[in-house]
DNA sequence: GTGAAAGCGCTAACAC
DNA sequence: GTGTTAGCGCTTTCAC
């Protein structure tokens, strides 16, 4: 059942040998060999068996991919077949295979990274988050198994190859976007503070909150889980208080259209009231309405860049850990506008 | 490098081949010797190697996803992650390990599906698109390999095993949606009609229109990717005839929140000027706003039962075809309205 | 109930 | 340049 090599090399006269060193285009056959290899693999329609070469070679020419647990489906999602289309551009630009793991439960997701490396499955591992104090990542560094991160690693910093956004200056340049605006009263909504991206866009809010000699008012910073029930009310209260906001800084574009939406429950508009700025660049956020001024973090080119770090990794298991910084770009569009505007609507 | 068998082995006293069995949980091995190897495996952090495993097994224990081209990424991304999770649910509870493989071609999508049939990556794929005359489904029923589709096969639909919705009927409910809401000028937008989806999806529009006497035009039919520039231009035209719509029929949510925008442009709002319905129930579609009134077809679902389908297929390669029909229900919310509250903006 | 041995399909010394 | 051979780690007859 399949065609062997045995029958490659029976067919073209050769020993089985010579047909492996053929498939790896090993250089001191003769072309001659070559040739009648490759016609007797072409004739009998043969395909090299990954799992055999694995087990001989203890590689797999397959790279892991985690996400981060998936229970909190809104968040994180429209990022990933983003960055999963810049992995795979590379992956299969250099034959490497995708396994995809996810759970969830970061249980499960921890259960799946340990198949991958005990079972051998994959060679190394793009991980698609960074959290504090996980246990996914303590395990990879302890098995000394090549990883690469996208994202800032909260520990360990200058041993994990990671890929990343400025996220702290990116936050501090689409905030000032507000500053320079003439917005003085601007709050922050985040999503999960033991991401790490959530923790430096935070930071860049306030920076340039106190660079511009604004407070940073407490009251004017929300993290629940608010694209739950909890989150409609945060906001509600955000607006209630003696000095609402006329900016809002928030962590995801997807959030922001949340956060529209609610405001214009509450007859307050966007951007005529308060004006909103976020992060990502979603496809989505060019067609919504308003569309989103945001920061473009080019997450295909996240994924591209990890991918290529990886692979480099696992080729030679001594290249030190890198830290790739993708540039970001601010996007200008109708969710943000000048303070003196505000009211234009009603007026 | 690494524990094998044969480590487990001699610390339990054994043979080899008793270690193996004691891993398949073989019956006749007395409960002793299956305590003491069991105690070994834990003591030396054994774990079995899936390549040798899948080598001697002819079994990989995995499976393959294949989703369509990602070139457009707009339409079908928010659908990915969802199915993914319900794939997911199922592979974990069941020990397999999920190998995904995408493309931005037609092409490259078929050389990944070769690669993980002739390698042996996997033991079975699952499809998340139908599309007429795909090469793909060709070559794996050709190979006779186990595979399951996500959608409706356009040909030997009673050879493949399939997860759908009842897209005709859905489609139907939903054009009826505006029809008992008075609507008599109903427009459809679609996608790309090579899609199985696209069409039953419009057939079912045109059979809800027939049967209300209303008649069915072919001006009222867009079927551009007009997320791109096209699309812009299309839908204008659409509201430029003499008797332009007052309710459309869009093939999907995110297309939805694109037209809700571009007619917002032209001074036409949803729903007072014109109502929209739509497919997929996809997350975005309760935050944006209008909220969209769309069928929800049960994404996760529809991985979940896709994933038990093949992975009983795999076990018993003699399983039948089956169809499975995943329920689908309406969701009403703002984006549709009756008729007679037409203008009523404006009023 | 358990062991010995062959073999899954491939690669990588080591020969010549 | 190419053939021979010994594994990679596991499963699976076939013995006993």
């Amino acid at each position: 059942m399949g065609i062997t090599i045995k029958d490659v090399a029976k067919a073209a006269n050769v020993a089985p040998s010579t047909v492996s060193r053929v498939i790896a285009d090993h250089p001191r056959i003769s072309l001659d060999t070559k040739k009648r290899v490759r016609k007797a693999m072409k004739e009998l329609g043969y395909h090299p068996n990954v799992n055999a070469r694995s087990l001989a070679n203890r590689s797999t020419q397959a790279l892991g991919i985690v996400m981060k647990s998936s229970a909190d489906k809104a968040l994180q999602n429209p990022f990933f077949p983003e960055v999963l289309r810049g992995i795979s551009a590379v992956a299969h630009e250099l034959d490497y295979s995708l396994y995809i793991s996810t759970g969830e439960t970061e249980e499960e997701v921890y259960e799946g990274v340990q198949r991958m490396v005990y079972g051998n499955r994959v060679d190394g591992i793009i991980l698609l988050y960074s959290r504090v104090d996980d246990n996914v990542i303590n395990f990879l560094l302890e098995k000394d198994f090549p990883f690469v991160l996208v994202g800032k690693p909260c520990e360990h910093i200058d041993r994990i190859t990671h890929v990343d956004n400025d996220n702290v200056n990116a936050s501090i340049d689409i905030t000032n976007e507000l500053i320079n605006q003439g917005h003085e009263r601007i709050a922050f909504i985040g999503g999960d503070t033991d991401l790490v991206v959530t923790q430096d866009r935070m930071r860049g809010y306030e920076m340039a909150l106190e660079k511009a000699g604004l407070p940073v008012r407490e009251d004017y910073q929300i993290h629940k889980e608010f694209l739950k029930s909890g989150g409609r009310e945060a906001v509600h209260q955000l607006f209630q208080l003696e000095e609402p906001p006329t900016g809002l800084v928030i962590v995801d574009d997807l959030m922001s259209i949340g956060v529209v939406t609610m405001l214009e429950e509450n007859g307050i508009s966007v951007p005529d009231d308060v004006s909103i700025v976020s992060f990502n660049n979603l496809y989505i956020s060019e067609i919504t309405r308003p569309s989103l001024t945001t920061v473009d973090i080019q997450i295909y080119n996240l994924g591209n860049q990890a991918a290529k770090c990886l692979i480099e990794k696992v080729n030679n298991q001594d290249e030190p850990a890198k830290r790739i910084i993708v540039p970001y770009e601010l996007v200008r569009r109708q969710s943000s506008q000048h303070v003196s505007l505000n009211g234009a609507s009603t007026s």
